[in-house]
DNA sequence: TCTGGGGTCCTAGGACCC
DNA sequence: TCTGGGGTCCTAGGACCC
């Protein structure tokens, strides 16, 4: 099944059908900073949160996962696990600069390539008359163009979304895994559930209830007794589970929200820190709203308690919005719904939703506007058009100066003084903080 | 010293309108 | 006066992914 040999034997066997690659990088985030750190390479890296500010792991490295450390561990874990471990916080936009270059890479082969995740992406390789190369000498191209921007990949060959996923996961890194069509059933049937893409540790608890261990039980139970327990999830399992997945390539994708989000090293009880909290991160929401050019209608607020628990409310907006000096009295009005002094907060969370594609371009109201209107109704907009153009001069200028010194250049009064009560002990063994 | 941050999609109930 | 539905929007929460 698994074939990472590099000769010419494919040929012999001619792709018949849809043909489609799950190109996944291996320990992205990681692999870069191997990269552009040498002294790095060939030792534990993991980048991710602060081992002693409740951090987990977002990517470690090969060398580090030999211990034992994976994605989504604590940190705290990590270290114990694998204390010689080098620590970094990430740098992402240079993960994203990277990525693009690969995605680049994968687009000059096809146009036909769906991008899930920074590391992740679709492609359709189908032989077509115009495309005559087998999906194996295209994906073994990709590996090699990838390996000399200094990263590798894992590659998944196979006749849908779904195996093709399935199949990047079996061997890595580095690894090539085809699966030809007509053997799809073969490939499928043994895996446990949870390699379904979708099925997670909720899912695969109550199939377990129901019986139900391999996808070869799962394609194999009558369809409406999936659906009775799942629903909508349960038709699409199914199918899946089946090898019937015909999903095509998605190129587009549009934002659908946008949210800022952090934990504490300790739990905030006070009014004026959880203020602060939500003041700094719908400043970061709204500076990214304006880059991306997005206004949202529907704005939330999300409170994780010190036991966990998560409570999140939200409000429609009247006009699309895209600047914090506005929506943070509203935030500030909707966390007195869902909490109140003294209880411990662990996290907070700042979201807008909402996007209507349409008014991405839209005009602000003019004072053309004013002159189609009433006396009474343009004396009640003179003050916000007055205002707007300066508002948004501030807005630009305060943003150039976050874009040149950092989100932490300019803070509200309240978020300076809440910082300097929380300095946290810097740890001995993060090697690059910035 | 247990358990992040940024997303997507789905569900279910209530309000409201016809 | 009582009663029924469909459609749509909004809200809160939850599962899942990387």
């Amino acid at each position: 099944m698994s074939d990472t040999s590099s000769n010419n034997s494919f040929h012999a066997i001619p792709w018949v059908g849809k043909a489609i690659l799950l190109v996944d990088l291996d320990a992205f985030f990681a692999s870069v900073e191997q990269k552009d750190h040498p002294e790095w390479r060939g030792k534990p890296v993991i980048v991710g949160g602060d081992p002693d500010k409740r951090g987990v792991v977002s990517t470690a490295s090969y060398e580090a996962r030999k211990y034992g450390v994976h994605s989504a561990m604590p940190s705290s874990q990590a270290q114990r696990l694998c204390p010689d471990a080098i620590w970094t916080h990430g740098h992402f936009d240079r993960y994203r600069e990277m990525s693009n270059a690969i995605m680049d890479i994968l687009r000059d082969e096809t146009p036909y390539v769906q991008q899930v995740s920074i590391d992740e992406a679709f492609m359709d390789v189908t032989p077509t008359k115009v495309n005559t190369e087998h999906p194996i000498q295209i994906a073994l191209r990709i590996q090699k163009r990838v390996e000399e921007l200094g990263v590798t990949c894992s590659i998944g060959v196979g006749t849908s979304k779904t195996i093709a996923k399935i199949a990047s996961d079996m061997d890595k890194p580095r690894g090539l895994t085809i699966v030809y069509p007509g053997t799809e059933q073969d490939f499928l049937t043994p895996l446990p559930v949870r390699a379904l893409s979708g099925i997670g540790p909720a899912v695969e608890t109550k199939l377990k209830q129901m019986g139900i261990v391999t996808l070869g039980e799962l394609a194999k139970t009558p369809r409406f007794e999936i659906e009775r327990v799942f629903g909508k999830a349960g038709t699409v399992m199914h199918i899946r589970a089946n090898g019937g997945d015909d999903s095509g390539i998605e190129i587009e994708d549009s934002i659908k929200s946008v949210s800022n989000e952090t934990s504490f090293a300790q739990d905030l009880t006070e009014t004026k820190q959880v203020e602060a909290a939500i003041a700094s991160m719908a400043v970061k929401v709204g500076r990214r709203l304006r880059r991306k050019q997005l206004k949202g209608t529907t704005l939330s607020l999300r409170i994780r308690y010190g036991d966990r628990t998560v409570r999140s409310i939200q409000t429609t907006l009247n006009k699309p919005c895209d600047d914090e000096l506005e929506f943070i009295p509203k935030l500030y009005k909707m966390v007195r719904e869902i909490w109140h002094e003294g209880m411990p907060v662990r996290l907070v969370g700042v979201g807008m939703t909402g996007f209507d594609e349409s008014e991405k371009h839209e005009e602000q109201l003019s004072l053309f506007d004013l002159e189609t209107m009433t006396d009474e109704e343009s004396e009640s907009f003179k003050p916000i058009i007055s205002e707007a153009p300066k508002r948004k001069q501030l807005l630009q200028a305060t943003d150039s100066i976050r874009d040149k010194f950092g989100d932490d250049a300019l803070q509200f009064g309240s978020e300076v003084r809440s910082r300097t009560n929380t300095t946290g002990s810097s740890s001995k063994n993060v090697a690059d903080y910035k």
